[in-house]
DNA sequence: TTGAAAGCGCTACCAA
DNA sequence: TTGGTAGCGCTTTCAA
């Protein structure tokens, strides 16, 4: 690995003019620029991002802290997250912390303690005052706290959409599979929205909760068996994310019933799947490019002392197909 | 933010005796570490990293360059991959590079000159060359070349259960869809192995391929529609992914086939949701973690200037499930 | 337009 | 057991 002063002795300069024709920084002597890239170019020079770090006094790095990059929703934000910082000229460092609020902190402390300016994280219920405590920049995704800067998709809206679209298809009884209820999450705001529709046009309705240790482990099987179990009369299923969703699809089907016919389902997130199973899943769309977008433009903002609102929101989408 | 000078001076001590407090790098007075520990605490010191990698001249960072996290077979390896470096004390910074070789070299290069000390890449052909010139400690996921450090799966080993275990099942005529075939790439040898299966059993078979594109892209429709409108008789389909897998399956219960009665089907992978959809999907399944500590441990050894094998390979597994 | 040199915050060697 | 100090590779004043 040669350094800046190696192509300073090669182009015969100092090393603050190589400075300056990597940075662009002033004018330059054409000839003076052409023997410093010569030279970069005869060393396959490529400067070292830790010592322009430190000089600068910050670097061009995120953390992005998420559940579990196995949920396609997680994969799909990082993804287009990455994408996004990217064309802003930076780095993303992704962090995975399912379980626990002990693991969530060792997870942030890494990420925070190293080499990030700012953190992106899902929102998980309880470490408001770390972050704070932290002085960070960070931006929640899928909170409705005002405790720190966070990014959500309109989950009402969404609770609204799905409900009155299986109304509207003619269901009388609809049972509603949510995530976990943690105080401040937005997601449930997908779960009043439902039980405000359904009572507002006199729908029956049953609730079931899963766990998010559930979702991290895949652990649907029981709670759908046992909605299956519990009840025969519903036609009707509003799931929390498509995962469910598809198993709910999926029990059905083994069990005899037909969808839509017997019983109808509408998912939530609108994951890659989600469009290829048969058949294919009605469900919330989740706009992921407007969300990342959001999170990332709202931390490089705050890293820059720049002012950001609170609470942001995106709108969703009904995504009408085979199962309803 | 305070510093290691700011600590020395409150402790009253040099800031290397503060240093070597916090590397308990060599023995120190109890009494003058607790007065470095009580300053430290005061002020709410925490080293800086950047420097601290500078200094050391390597941070304890790993790349991962991948085409796309919505594939989820490169989320899965992710997931693991993040958690085996973590559990080494290493931390994760992700890159993808989906389309071509410029957009490759471009993350690349981001991550080699940017604060990694080895990096993980998904294999693209025709990046020999380049990755060697960049002496970054490189290996390569899906590779059978000697040209840098690969690891693998026995993805022979794949295509032998898959093909004999549709033979086994009665399949006279296979239509076989591989992902693309660049040269080196280790899941041409699922191709390979179908071939010589069918032709050793006097199978008829027909081969399709897809392109990177097609995959990162989702634009499966096209091929599977067209496999479906060039042949009329077979009964039997081995896609060299899950997710293709799960487009044959759809389009062929949308198309009022039943699998596994008319046409059966074996994927590849085995991601999550291939277990989750009706019938769920025999499959191959490749073992993540074993890959990914496999690869993790592998570059780690090769930062360390330890000796290692080329080429690695990991067995894999058929998945007998209900669509054959 | 260029160069000299003082840092950025930390580590590690050499002395004491 | 401690302190002094020379770097790590780069940026950025200040002068020339």
């Amino acid at each position: 690995m040669s350094t800046i002063n190696d192509v300073a002795k090669e182009a015969n300069v100092s090393t603050a003019t190589v400075s300056r024709v990597i940075n662009g920084s002033s004018r330059i002597n054409v000839q003076t620029e052409k023997r410093v890239l010569d030279a970069m170019a005869k060393l396959n020079y490529s400067p070292n991002t830790i010592a322009r770090s430190l000089a600068k006094g910050h670097n061009d790095c995120i953390g992005f802290l998420l559940p579990d990059l196995n949920l396609p929703f997680w994969a799909k934000l990082a993804h287009e997250v990455e994408k996004c910082a990217r064309s802003h000229g930076w780095n993303v460092m992704i962090s995975c912390a399912p379980k626990n609020l002990d693991d969530y902190y060792s997870a942030y402390n890494r990420l925070s303690g190293s080499m990030v300016s700012g953190i992106i994280t899902t929102y998980i219920g309880g470490a408001d005052e770390f972050i704070k405590a932290s002085k960070t920049p960070t931006v929640t995704i899928g909170s409705i706290s005002k405790s720190s800067h966070s990014i959500s998709s309109n989950d009402e809206q969404g609770g609204i959409f799905a409900t009155r679209h299986l109304i509207s298809r003619g269901c009388k009884k609809i049972i509603h599979i949510s995530g976990e209820m943690l105080p401040e999450r937005s997601s449930n705001e997908r779960t009043y929205a439902f039980v405000k529709e359904c009572e507002r046009n006199g729908i029956q309705y049953k609730l079931y909760e899963t766990s998010l240790v559930d979702q991290v482990e895949n652990n649907y099987a029981g709670i759908i068996g046992n909605v299956f179990y519990e009840n025969t009369d519903f036609d009707g299923i509003f799931a929390s994310n498509d995962i469910l969703a598809s198993m709910c699809l999926s029990t059905s089907l083994s069990l005899g019933f037909q969808v839509p016919r017997d019983i109808k389902i509408v998912g939530y997130d609108d994951i890659p799947i989600s469009a290829m199973m048969y058949p294919p899943l009605t469900t919330i769309r989740q706009n992921y490019q407007k969300l990342s977008e959001l999170a990332v433009e709202t931390v490089l903002n705050l890293i820059n002392g720049i002012e950001v609102p609170k609470i942001q929101q995106i709108s969703v989408e009904l995504i009408v197909r085979g199962t309803t």
